[in-house]
RNA sequence: GCUCCGGUGGUGUAGCCCGGCCAAUCAUACGGGACUCUCGAUCCCGUGACCCGGGUUCAAAUCCCGGCCGGAGCACCA
C-alpha cells in the first residue's frame, strides 16, 4: 500500500510533485513547530515563583560541561518566569583553588549563552553569614568540634562508632568554635562536624565535616578567613537563604543532598526540589577535568584556554559557534540520570542548520599547486555564489595562472576538471583550456576551487592542526564572520588584513 | 567492599510513575535516490532499539523478583 502510494507519487511530474508537496507542507511546517527541543516540565513549578542558580567553582574558564548547568538551570528559569542566581561556590583557596579571571568569564559566557543572572553571590564573601548558622548548630547541640584527625575518624565512621569529641556540651563546642576563629588552631587539628547519624547505612553521610582550618590566602577575600565552609555547608544554607526552589545538578553531588537534608530538618527548612543529572562523555574531548586542562594550558601545550581545540565555551565562540546551537544540543540532552556518551558532530548538526543559511562562500585553497593554462589567451571577471541562499554573487579574476590545492593536484592530474564557475581544463603544472562550458566535465563531477595569481591573502586557519594556504581577498568583508571555505570548512575569520588569520568551525 | 542510581536503534532522546491506543517518538548517524558549477546544505525514500531470565496479567518497554552490564558517592574537593 504504502509502496503503491510512492511508486504513484515518483511517476507523476516534477510540476505535479511540486503541486502535492505544496499542499501538504502546511501540515508539515506545523509539525516542525511543536517539535522545537524543550526541556521536559519541572515537577511542582509555579510560574514566576522558580528560583535556580548555577554554582560554580571558578577554579578554570567555563566548558562545555558547565554550560549544562547554565543552560539547564536557565532555560527552566526562562519556562516558568523566577529567579536565576549565579553563585560561585569558591571556598577552597588550596585543593580547589578559584581563578580570579575566570569570575568574569563565566559571567560573560553566560550571558553569551543568554542568560541574565538576576543575581551574583560569592561564597567566600559571605562566610560570616555562615558562621552565624554554625553557631546556631552548636547551641542546638547539632554541631560540634572534633579534634579527630581524618585517620582516626574514617575508623569510627566506618565502623559506625561516635567519636569521643561527638558528646561534649554545646558551651564547650561553642568556646573551641570561637578559638577556631581567633586562629588558635593550626590547619588540620580540629573540624566542626554536623551531627548525622553514625549508623547511617551510608557511611558517607556519618556526621560529615562543616567547617575546617585552611591557612592560604584566598584569591578574592585575601586572609580575611582562616575557617572555610565545606560546599555541603555552604551550598545548604545559601540554598535556604536564596529562596532556592529546584536545583539541578550532577550527580556526582547526589550525597551532598542526603547530608544537607539533616541541616535542612535541624532548622525546619524546607528542601528545594533535586534532580540530577549523569556525566557527559564527549568522544573527542574524552574525560575532561579542569586541572589537567590547566596543565596542559600553562605549560604551553595549548595556545591559551580560548585554544580551537579545547572544550571551554570561550574556544566555541572563537570558533564562531552560535549560542543557540550550544543550547539547542544540551536541551536535547535532557535531564536523565544515565550516563550519555555523545559525539560533538550532534552540536555541529546543530550549528549547521543555523549558521549554513547564512555564511558567506569563499575558496581557501591550502597547501597550493601553482598551474600555468596554456591556450587560454585573455582574462575572464568569473561570477560566483557569494550565498547561494540570498543569490548575492562575488568576482574573481580568471588568469592563466592559478592555484589549487594539491589534494586535488594528485588526485586528478592528467584529467580534465573544472575550476568551478570559471572554466575547464586538463590538469597539470602546465594544464591545456578545454573551453568554459560546463557540461563538458559536468558528468564526471571534477569540480574544483582555485584562486587566481596574485590576487590572494596568506591564510592560516588553526584547528586540530594548523592549515597555510591562500584565499581571495573577498573575505576581508567578513572579519568576525563565520564563512565557508568551499569543499574545506565552515571557519569564522579572526583576523583579515595583509594576512589571514581563520579558526575551524566544523565541517 | 559498602550505599545509591541507571540500562530504548550506531549515538542521544520520548514513552515507564497511572500496563493495552507502542509493529515504540524525534534528532543525529548510516545507505539509496533527486537537486545543485562546493558541501558534511536542501528534498525524497530507506536501515535500525525496548540488557537477559523468570513471575504477575486477557495484555508488559511500562509492575515484581533474580542475574548481567554501566555509573556515582564513600575527603578537613567542588
Amino acid at each position: 500500500m504504502v509502496r503503491e502510494c510512492i511508486a504513484e507519487f515518483e511517476s507523476l511530474s516534477e510540476g505535479e510533485k511540486e503541486e502535492l508537496i505544496q499542499k501538504f507542507s502546511v501540515e508539515k511546517a506545523e509539525k516542525k513547530k511543536e517539535q522545537v527541543v524543550a526541556l521536559p516540565p519541572l515537577e511542582k513549578a509555579e510560574k514566576g515563583k522558580v528560583v535556580m542558580r548555577f554554582a560554580p567553582n571558578p577554579n578554570g574558564p567555563p566548558t562545555l560541561g558547565s554550560a549544562r548547568g547554565i543552560i539547564v538551570n536557565g532555560e527552566y528559569v526562562k519556562m516558568y518566569g523566577g529567579k536565576f542566581i549565579i553563585r560561585f561556590d569558591d571556598t577552597d583557596p588550596r585543593t580547589k583553588r578559584p581563578m580570579i579571571e575566570a569570575y568574569d568569564w563565566y559571567l560573560e559566557d553566560i550571558e553569551w549563552l543568554g542568560y541574565k543572572p538576576d543575581e551574583v553571590l560569592y561564597a567566600s564573601k559571605r562566610i560570616p553569614v555562615y558562621y552565624e548558622y554554625a553557631k546556631k548548630l552548636i547551641e542546638m547541640g547539632k554541631a560540634y568540634t572534633c579534634f579527630c584527625s581524618q585517620k582516626e575518624f574514617k575508623v569510627y565512621r566506618d565502623n559506625g562508632v561516635e567519636c569521643p569529641h561527638r558528646e561534649i556540651s554545646p558551651e564547650e563546642a561553642l568556646e573551641v568554635w570561637e578559638r577556631m576563629l581567633d586562629g588558635e588552631y593550626e590547619e588540620g587539628e580540629v573540624v566542626l562536624r554536623i551531627k548525622t547519624d553514625m549508623k547511617h547505612k551510608d557511611p558517607a553521610i556519618r556526621d560529615w565535616v562543616a567547617f575546617r582550618i585552611i591557612r592560604e590566602s584566598h584569591p578574592l577575600t585575601g586572609d580575611s578567613f582562616v575557617v572555610y565552609p565545606t560546599l555541603d555547608f555552604e551550598s545548604a544554607i545559601e540554598d535556604h537563604l536564596c529562596g532556592i526552589t529546584h536545583i539541578i545538578r550532577g550527580k556526582d553531588l547526589i550525597d551532598s543532598e542526603r547530608r544537607q537534608r539533616y541541616i535542612y530538618q535541624y532548622f525546619n527548612w524546607e528542601y528545594p526540589l533535586t534532580k540530577h543529572w549523569g556525566r557527559v562523555k564527549i568522544f573527542e574531548f574524552g574525560k575532561l577535568s579542569t586541572s589537567w586542562l590547566r596543565r596542559d594550558v600553562e605549560s604551553g601545550k595549548y595556545e591559551g584556554w580560548d585554544d580551537p581545540r579545547l572544550p571551554t565555551i570561550r574556544a566555541f565562540r572563537r570558533r564562531g559557534f552560535e549560542s543557540e546551537a550550544i543550547r539547542n544540543f544540551f536541551i536535547s540532552l535532557g535531564v536523565g540520570e544515565n550516563d550519555v556518551s555523545i559525539s560533538l558532530k550532534n552540536l555541529y548538526a546543530e550549528n549547521r542548520k543555523i549558521i549554513d543559511p547564512k555564511a558567506n562562500r569563499y575558496f581557501f585553497v591550502w597547501d597550493p599547486v601553482r598551474i600555468e593554462i596554456e591556450g587560454l589567451s585573455e582574462e575572464v571577471e568569473v561570477e560566483l555564489p557569494l550565498n547561494p541562499n540570498k543569490g548575492t554573487i562575488r568576482r574573481l579574476r580568471g588568469k592563466n595562472v592559478v592555484y589549487v590545492t594539491r589534494d586535488d593536484f594528485e588526485r586528478l592530474k592528467g584529467k580534465v576538471v573544472r575550476l568551478k564557475d570559471f572554466c575547464n581544463i586538463l590538469l597539470d603544472k602546465k594544464a591545456e583550456f578545454r573551453g568554459f562550458e560546463l557540461d563538458d566535465v559536468k558528468k564526471g563531477k571534477n569540480i574544483i576551487h582555485w584562486l587566481p595569481d596574485g590576487e590572494t591573502l596568506q591564510c592560516t586557519v588553526l584547528g586540530e592542526k594548523t592549515w597555510e594556504g591562500m584565499v581571495e581577498k573577498n573575505v576581508v568583508q567578513d572579519e568576525g564572520k563565520v564563512v565557508q571555505f568551499e569543499r574545506f570548512a565552515f571557519c569564522r575569520i579572526e583576523k583579515a588584513g595583509e594576512e589571514v588569520l581563520a579558526i575551524y568551525t566544523h565541517p
